[in-house]
DNA sequence: ACCTGAACACCGTTCAAGT
DNA sequence: ACCTGAACACCGTTCAAGT
């Protein structure tokens, strides 16, 4: 009982620890330093920090509440459930590189039973639901990692012109910075629906 | 010139011990100690570990040799270049965490005007061309992190049903038992396909 | 120009010891 | 049951010194 509130306790400061300097500089000692406690003290919470980011993961996905009311239509629906886990995982890019690594718990399933509920809603099959709910998940993903790397400032001009001897044609070039105008998601997601739409739904 | 040669020496031996431990490990110690070397000989050829990794998925990036020849329709040549881009990440996944974090240079600035170019021969204009590649590497990376989560034995009915105190639905366990079955580029690849054919093409 | 060893300020994790 | 300090085996990077 008491073990389970303080196991909160370690999550809730490590939510504080990434949201001041990022998941990459956590540090057990960090985490524990912020309760005043010593670094050892969370090995009989948690096995590793493995777990400990496991775990303040699955509270990241609790707090960011990304899924929407069930009065839309299930493209403006999915449209929305993209964009709004889209900016959850932009409002703390850190969590990117883990994206893979984190065993998802009880909040991630959750999240997906609502995802394929409201498909099935709509005259898909449940294999159906599950598949696109998969690709939604995947772009989402994607598209954070590829803005992550736009925001780093690489496929800058300057750069690509110096890693190319022969140049960019220009009409790639505009092409390319026109897309990076746009949020990844927004190139992507449009694409997506379109092929749920004739290929799931004729 | 031997500077350059001797770049390439520890970009090679940086991609040995990649394959020998996985990029999570690698450190410039272990790099250097590759070559018999000590490890502050490389900070004369790299600024830190984060340009050496940028060499060494350049390098990564040239020797996976993805892209087919010309001569498939678009969808088919889209396919086998997602899938390659896919089972070339799924060979060294430990690239995964770094996917967003990476400077890009010149080789994988060489695959997105090919990329493009061979869409635009399709038919689509420039710019469309351009956001179809961005939303096929969204795809791309996104479908490697599922693989990854799903091959670290996360999503586990055990898991599940731990961390889920109501249960989960059948019929979307059953979905998510299909869904799993299969790779997960070939979830969200027909569907991105299906949509450039009817938005993009119609 | 290139390489070295020692050092600094960190890591995750183990372990024996405390209450 | 929970927490501690010391220790181990590592990190990336800096710096003064060597050739």
């Amino acid at each position: 009982m008491s073990g389970s509130l303080n196991r909160q306790r370690f999550v809730d400061a490590a939510l504080d620890v990434i949201a001041d300097v990022g998941v990459e500089k956590l540090s057990m000692r960090r985490v524990a330093s912020q309760l005043g406690v010593s670094a050892m003290a969370m090995y009989k919470h948690f096995a590793n920090k493995e777990e400990l980011l496991g775990a303040a993961f699955e509270e990241f996905i609790a707090r960011a509440e990304v899924l929407p009311d069930d009065q839309l239509p299930w493209d403006e629906w999915l449209t929305v459930s993209a964009r709004g886990m889209y900016q959850a995982l932009c409002s703390e890019m850190s969590w990117v590189p883990w994206l893979g690594k984190l065993r998802l718990g009880g909040n991630a399933l959750r999240v997906t039973e609502r995802f394929a509920a409201k498909l099935a809603e709509s005259g898909l099959a449940t294999d159906a639901s599950v598949r696109v709910y998969m690709a939604t998940i995947q772009l989402v993903v994607g598209a954070v990692c590829m803005r992550a790397s736009l925001h780093a400032g690489h496929w800058q001009q300057g750069e690509a012109a110096a890693a190319m001897p022969e140049a960019l044609s220009p009409e790639i070039l505009t092409g390319l910075a026109n897309a990076v105008a746009q949020e990844p998601i927004d190139i992507s997601l449009p694409l997506l629906i379109e092929g749920v739409r004739h290929q799931l739904l004729a």
